[in-house]
DNA sequence: TGATATCTTGATAATGATTCTCAAGTTCAA
DNA sequence: TTGAACTTGAGAATCATTATCAAGATATCA
């Protein structure tokens, strides 16, 4: 099941750009909505299976591509050269911290750092568009 | 020509872990020492090539990777999915402000930042290790 | 409602960076 | 000098991601 609100977030960008509808757009984004965060696309490619059998990997990767244009969805290019993929519609930007040892993955946010980063475009005369920020170190229960 | 620092420097990693020297791993240090910043290991073949005829690609693979376990190389993962090496024996960290027309890469530091990165490994947690910060955006070049 | 132009899809091949394999060559401590 | 252990180069293998293209779906306009 998927909020209006992402389904016609969906539509409204699909219409802006010309582009068409279709019932594996929807699944895809309903995967990426509600499944956990970080999913590869290998994992929405089975989890989308499940609701839409029969749909293709170029699909999966298509739509990936078009949910992060629509601004629904965000890529985290991971340590490991695989992307990872989030639900973003509406939800506030974070960051990651990354453990190192088991993979764990904590989301953060930093709003004074958001507010530094924004000096630096603006000190080196770019106009900013996105970051991506992740911290690598070894989590509490990995100390040990 | 490597600095006496840089060639003892790699035979200190070397000893330390059990390895072995060689003519290989010190003419990809000066490739990577010399050379421009952010190669990809195509190029950094390809320059190794004019010091060392007959090198193979898998060396360069692997001397890279033994390199930034030295920490005489930082390895910075770029958009496109190719990865990137530049030289940090003893340099000042810093990250990159990458232009996603041109492809320009602008190194910046900002001591705020890393402090704040800092406050957030300690907030979770975790045992800083590295991190990653790259902003994208359109430069002053590209805006008009 | 139907025709049509355009966009999408799925299967599969292709790509391209990186890693693996393994026999032959080097290094270095003793 | 010798030998165990580490490295190397060539090329095959991997693996995530993209491209190709014929067949199918969608939406627009009459």
């Amino acid at each position: 099941m998927l909020d209006e609100k992402d389904k016609s977030a969906l539509h409204d960008f699909l219409l802006r750009e010309g582009l068409k509808f279709s019932a594996q757009r929807l699944k895809v984004l309903e995967v990426v909505r509600r499944g956990a965060r970080h999913l590869t696309a290998g994992e929405i490619y089975k989890h989308t299976q499940a609701k839409y059998p029969g749909i293709g990997y170029a699909t999966i990767y298509r739509t990936l591509r078009l949910l992060c244009q629509a601004g629904l969805c965000v890529e985290l290019k991971c340590e490991d050269g695989v992307c990872r993929y989030e639900y973003a519609g509406g939800a506030v930007h974070h960051d990651h911290l990354i453990c190192t040892k088991c993979g764990r993955i904590v989301e953060v946010v930093d709003p004074e750092i958001e507010r530094l980063q924004e000096r630096l475009f603006k000190v080196n005369g770019f106009l900013p568009q996105r970051h991506r920020m992740e911290l690598y170190g070894i989590c509490n229960r990995c100390k040990k």
